[in-house]
Formats: structure tokens, C-alpha cells, sequence
DNA sequence: TTTAGTACCTTGCGATACAAGGTATCAAAA
DNA sequence: TTTTGATACCTTGTATCGCAAGGTACTAAA
């Protein structure tokens, strides 16, 4: 009951940084899908595959990701994403805000 | 547009802390409805009724807030909640949780 | 030619944030 | 004494979105 109620916390919170977190991965190097869920999953950012494909291709419908197939030598092409300039500019205002939020926070727990 | 999509990303950030903001709140001093709107807001965390009323009620029927009426010299009579023992543990384990995607967007940033 | 591993993607359900609209109380002005 | 304005409560309907579950396709090895 209540571990439940705390892993609801816990994944509201994540829910709320996971475009952030993405973009963050993705501009220090380009990632496929499956690549990405894993790195965030060493972040302690759980996230499965029906929340991330088409969270994907939201951002890259916002022109803020593109992609470019490559072939694998075990397994299916993959599907590498990249930040557009654009998606690089959000970053920065992501940086601001989460800057802003954490502020906040200090000030009400303080 | 692209304003737009900066507005939704902070708002995305700040639906996710808005439990823990409200708890956070209410762990300083009681508080009711249109008070909190407005200490959230003066905290830049941006909150409607709409919103507010039916979250309160959940808190309350998960049994992290009680609340009690009081009279009011300028209106109708106000709900003030207050934090309950579950809710002010839930609170701890809520700074546990924040603090460690804080930490997770600390590295994944830097 | 079947199995295992990897990678892609979609569908349907439930939760929830928010805009909009509604009710009730009190006090002061008309 | 009725209307207006301020304050406070709450609900309804819509749209979005996360996630579990299910589905397709490619490669290599058994």
C-alpha cells in the first residue's frame, strides 16, 4: 500500500524530468530506442518501451530529434537519434527551468 | 509555439513536484485551498482549482491530510488541512526521492 | 526450419491536469 | 432590502499521456 504509494511519487517525479533526461542522454551522443531505456535505466530512470517510442516521436515531430537508420551486425537496423539545434535550444530553457524548480524546492523545504 | 513547448515542459516539471510542493507547504503551516494557490504561485509553482480540489481530496483519502472548517470574518467558512503522521512520513520519503533524481540529473547533465 | 536475441511499433485502458461552469457565504453599496 | 463584489468551496467534460500487453521483422545459431 504505501511502498505503492511512494513508487507512484517516485515515478510522477520522473514522468515530469523524462523529455529532459532524454534530451540530456541524447546530446552527449546519439542513441537507438532499446540503447536509450537502458541508459536511463543505469540513471535510475525506469521507462518502458510504450512510454518512450512514442514520446520519441513526439520530440522528433517538434523538430527537436532526428534519426538516421543504421545497420547492426546482430539483430534488426537501428534507429539512431540525434538533437537537432533546435532540440539543443530546448535543452538550454529545460536547464533554466529545472534550475528554477530546484530553486523553488529548496526554498519550501528550507 | 516554441514558447508554447517551453510553457509545457516547465508545467510537465512542475505536475510532477506538485504533491511534494503542497505537502511541503502544508509541513510549515496549515493552510487552505485558495491560500495554498497562492503560496504555490508566489513560489512559481502554478496551480488552478481545477486542479487543487480534487488532488487535496486524494491526499486526504490516502490519509496524508485531514482537514478541519474554520470561520471566516470575510466570507464563507474555510477547509484548512493539515499534514497528518502518514502523510509527513510520506513527506520523508518524497525528499528521499527528489533528492535522488536530483542527484540523477546532476550526472546526466554534467 | 525452428528458436533465441534484438529491435522496432501500436492498441486500449486508466489516471489526471485543466478550462469552464456552478454553488454558497458575507459585507457593503445602491 | 436587494444587488454587487469578494471570497471560498466544488464538479464536469475534454484531452493528454504513461504503461501493460501484444505484435512485426531481422539475424544468427542450433
Amino acid at each position: 500500500m504505501t511502498e505503492n504509494n511512494i513508487e507512484n511519487i517516485k515515478s510522477q517525479m520522473r514522468r515530469g524530468v523524462l523529455e529532459y533526461c532524454i534530451l540530456s542522454v541524447l546530446d552527449k551522443n546519439d542513441a537507438y530506442a532499446s540503447e536509450l531505456i537502458n541508459k536511463l535505466k543505469d540513471a535510475r530512470i525506469i521507462v518502458v518501451e510504450g512510454t518512450l517510442y512514442p514520446l520519441l516521436t513526439r520530440q522528433k515531430n517538434q523538430g527537436l530529434l532526428a534519426y538516421r537508420w543504421e545497420e547492426s551486425t546482430q539483430g534488426p537496423p537501428r534507429k539512431y537519434y540525434t538533437l537537432t539545434d533546435k532540440g539543443r535550444e530546448v535543452l538550454q530553457e529545460m536547464d533554466k527551468a529545472w534550475k528554477e524548480i530546484v530553486e523553488t524546492l529548496d526554498i519550501l523545504r528550507k
